[in-house]
DNA sequence: CATTGCATGTCGTCG
DNA sequence: CGACGACGTGCAATG
């Protein structure tokens, strides 16, 4: 890893154009050639950035751009599009390589899969006498999150997010449309689930005759918890 | 901005928990607090990070701790909610600083909006005849890109996206569903323009009755270029 | 390889 | 300040 704070300008085009103006910047190249540049702010998206896999070429200003300060001028070029960035380097601050070695990578724990695994445990949230058919459903069109049996026998289709917005239930919709074309299980009732359901999601649920369900994921497991303890 | 490499390990709690090995990597402090913990490959997003506003609190390890290696202990707190990244450093290789100041910006074109602009003005590529009524046109759900008005006399509505897929189908539907419940301007033909088009949005369009158009962005920023140097 | 759906998405814009 | 849609979205899992 390269690491460099200068003075700098840069041009990208691919799928947009953008110029990034004359300022201090820091200029960080990875060891498979990537790209980023980062200002003193922001978050952790760059300025602008190339990504692997690309190649890196510095080279010599002409005179005309050394009249004018630059120094250096790295070309970076995506190697399977035309994807192009074009950094303009004047004044270097500072110039630092290091070798990092391989990173073992970040190790996750309670994304969206956990809460589908909590409400397939806990299905009888959905309220009384409720049961599990099965997760991830299959349908021509994906995979339903649960298919679920109310207490008179009729199915349930649920649909879990994180945080439930408008596309989730359109999601839900095509589910249902489709299932509800099987005579085999039709009618089936479709259930939103997520930690929190916007306002605009809720509203288009309940017209569509959607049921909304909001799920407490500390309390989901803390149930699961005090199961493990128990049995 | 503050600039480490060292040998490190990361807990994150927040919206998910992750853990970070111990390995060397580079450690980037921002000016307004916010933390980047960016490994030698992957791409523009670190392994793990703190957005701002949040603040840095830098401790000694106690004694466990620095028997095993650990020179310092970082806590960066969300300011506004209860994420929280701790960071260990071991062994340091680099820590330096340097004031960036504030960046001027990253300056964009050709984006959805450039598209919507020269569909506007280029309305007949809907067809012979065609003339438009407003861009951005509002209704209770959200602004539809283009409002249009067919040879007939008839209002058409179009949705323009960079790459047609089924959601900006789906967005089209809604306000469809909405204008057609207008009697003052229904009946509403949908128009679908995107510069590349996805075989499910397709199908799913057309069996709504929804009309799909592929923009040539360059052509048409091409009659754009001709327009401006003839008038 | 193309498609799909998630993300600690981030970022602007508008009400 | 919250909600919503766009993004050079990136990214992994999957058919």
């Amino acid at each position: 890893m390269r690491l460099v704070i200068a003075d700098c300008a840069a041009h990208y085009t691919g799928r947009l154009s953008a110029h990034l103006p004359l300022a201090r910047r820091l200029v960080v190249v990875k060891a498979d050639g990537s790209v980023l540049l980062h200002s003193d702010g922001g978050s952790y998206k760059p300025l602008n950035w190339m990504s692997p896999p690309c190649t890196l070429v510095v080279s010599e200003p002409d005179d005309d751009e050394a009249a004018a300060g630059l120094t250096a001028v790295w070309d970076v070029q995506h190697t399977k599009s035309d994807d192009h960035l074009r950094i303009e380097i004047y004044e270097v601050v500072l110039d630092t390589t290091a070798d990092l070695g391989i990173d073992p990578g970040l190790v996750k724990e309670g994304v969206e899969a956990h809460l589908q695994a909590l409400l397939a445990e806990q299905i009888e949230l959905l309220g009384p006498g409720h049961t599990l058919v099965r997760r991830e459903y299959m349908t021509a069109i994906g995979p339903v999150d649960i298919l679920a049996r109310d207490p008179r026998g009729g199915s349930v289709a649920i649909e879990i997010k994180r945080r439930g917005e408008i596309d989730g239930v359109e999601q839900l919709t095509r589910y249902l449309d489709l299932l509800n074309r099987d005579p085999l299980i039709a009618p089936v009732r479709g259930v939103f689930a997520a930690q929190q359901i916007k306002p605009q999601a809720r509203v288009l649920a309940t017209d569509r005759g959607i049921e909304c369900l909001v799920l407490d994921y500390d309390a989901m497991r803390g149930v699961d918890d005090v199961d493990a303890r128990l049995f």
